[in-house]
DNA sequence: CTTATAATAT
DNA sequence: CATATTATAA
């Protein structure tokens, strides 16, 4: 079939290029609200973006502090109804002196008032209560703005510029398709957002580099697995460019990474003859197909910490019937001492979906010198912490970073297709602090056309 | 929210 | 050109 054009809502864009916290961290917003509680509120979560702060009750002290240096401030974020000055009234000043981007928000969305603020110059309108969501997304307004200004003032040495934040997917890429870029802007505050939609320029697609997706695996984990949802991984992870979206996708393939896994640990189990192969077949898929590893490994968690572990899961699930091999295949993935791994608590189907978890989607370690497969992360209540990343450091590489020390020791047994692996961004970026790694995993097939 | 498909990137 | 990853539509 074929889609729409975007027809969706508007907000929607995500800014990688640091595959941090930070992103345009830093982006000086100046606060006008004569409600104190919702100036606090704001603050509190403009803060939560990264961005550099500014509150005031009033709208004439706004002013003052906006003239008083006319570049203290990227955006100004004003309530409409103000005591001392109309929020109108403050926009246009702003507008007419400064012209920096001023967005606007009320409780009441009648169309009107919006349309006022709009018609002066408003660059958006918020209406109360005011999401997160929304206030990650405002320094596109700054860009916008910036870029328009370059625009107009004539540009011409955006083609350097343009290459050097345009990256991220590789835009500029292969070859050839893209017929346009203009944008230019590189300001002390934001370093380099891109993807800001105007006129031209393609969407940048979220790298899930491990960084992010170690931060991904750790909200999963604090949620629980029956219960983790999109939303709720997104607010954990606390990463203000994503979008409910991106993590919905990430999921999803997350969940088929682990679908996968577990599918393959059974028909080794199976194999193995250990136990039932009817038996576990059939529990496997109807389990599969109805839920995923999540209640196995809910209920392994507690069994882990308990020590207890093996038998509750196991019997639990029936299904995994396991016998040592299997998990030693499994291990063999991520862990980074062959030999050490599997013992403990493994064993039961539980220690299979985990190490899948943890390790093979969520964590790449780099891992030298301890290696410890936590065993225990796996969901519910408690959220040990899982490993965090080691510093990976390719910094000396000029451009091409060696494969991560990826432990692969598979066991020859069957495998279809060895599943994870790391890669490395290429290259960009002058300085960054963050790891270029990303994970592979899992091939899929199967496309069914029509 | 989850699953299926399209679009892109590699 | 094929496959893998991410975005969007359903």
């Amino acid at each position: 079939m074929m889609m729409e054009n975007t027809s969706k809502n508007s907000g929607g864009f995500s800014t990688p290029r640091s595959d941090n916290n930070t992103f345009p961290a830093g982006l000086r917003v100046l606060v006008v609200d004569d409600d104190p509680t919702w100036l606090k509120i704001l603050e509190k979560m403009l803060k939560k973006c990264s961005y550099q702060v500014t509150t005031c009750g009033l709208a004439r002290e706004a002013l003052y502090l906006l003239r008083e240096r006319k570049d203290g401030f990227d955006i100004v974020i004003s309530d409409v109804n103000m005591p001392d000055m109309d929020g109108f009234k403050l926009l246009e000043h702003v507008g007419l002196e400064m012209d920096l981007p001023v967005i606007m928000m009320s409780v009441d969305g009648e169309t009107s008032r919006v349309m006022k603020g709009v018609q002066h110059g408003a660059c958006d309108y918020l209406l109360k209560p005011i999401r997160m969501k929304e206030l990650r997304n405002i320094w596109q307004h700054v860009l916008r703005k910036k870029m328009q200004e370059a625009r107009d003032v004539g540009n011409h040495e955006l083609d350097q510029y343009d290459e050097v934040w345009m990256l991220n997917g590789a835009e500029i890429l292969s070859g050839k398709k893209r017929k346009d870029f203009d944008n230019k802007h590189d300001e002390k505050d934001m370093s380099e957002p891109r993807g800001v939609d105007s006129s031209s320029m393609k969407k940048a697609r979220v790298v899930w580099t491990v960084d992010l997706h170690q931060k991904f695996v750790k909200a999963v984990n604090q949620i629980g697995f029956d219960k983790v949802g999109p939303k709720k991984i997104l607010d954990l992870m606390g990463i203000p460019w994503l979008t409910r979206e991106n993590v919905a996708s990430h999921l999803q393939k997350y969940r088929l990474y682990l679908t996968r896994l577990q599918k393959e640990n059974e028909v080794k189990a199976s194999f193995c003859g250990v136990k039932h192969p009817d038996v576990s077949s059939q529990e496997t898929s109807s389990s599969l197909s109805l839920q995923n590893p999540v209640d196995v490994c809910t209920d392994v968690t507690n069994d882990k910490y308990g020590g207890v572990s093996g038998g509750k899961a196991i019997v639990q699930n029936g299904k995994s019937s396991i016998c040592e091999s299997k998990v030693k295949v499994v291990v063999s993935v991520p862990a980074a001492e062959p030999s050490s791994v599997v013992e403990d608590n493994f064993g039961s189907p539980a220690a299979v979906s985990k190490i899948g978890l943890n390790d093979s989607f969520g964590l790449v370690n780099t891992n030298v010198k301890n290696s410890k497969v936590p065993t225990t992360y796996c969901s519910t209540g408690e959220a040990p912490q899982p490993q965090y990343k080691q510093d990976f450091n390719q910094s000396a590489n000029g451009s091409s970073h060696q494969p991560l020390p990826v432990v692969s020791h598979q066991i020859p047994v069957d495998h279809t297709q060895e599943t994870c692996f790391l890669s490395h961004v290429p290259s960009r970026e002058e300085r960054d602090r963050h790891p270029d790694i990303k994970i592979n995993l899992l091939s899929s097939r199967a496309k069914v056309k029509e």
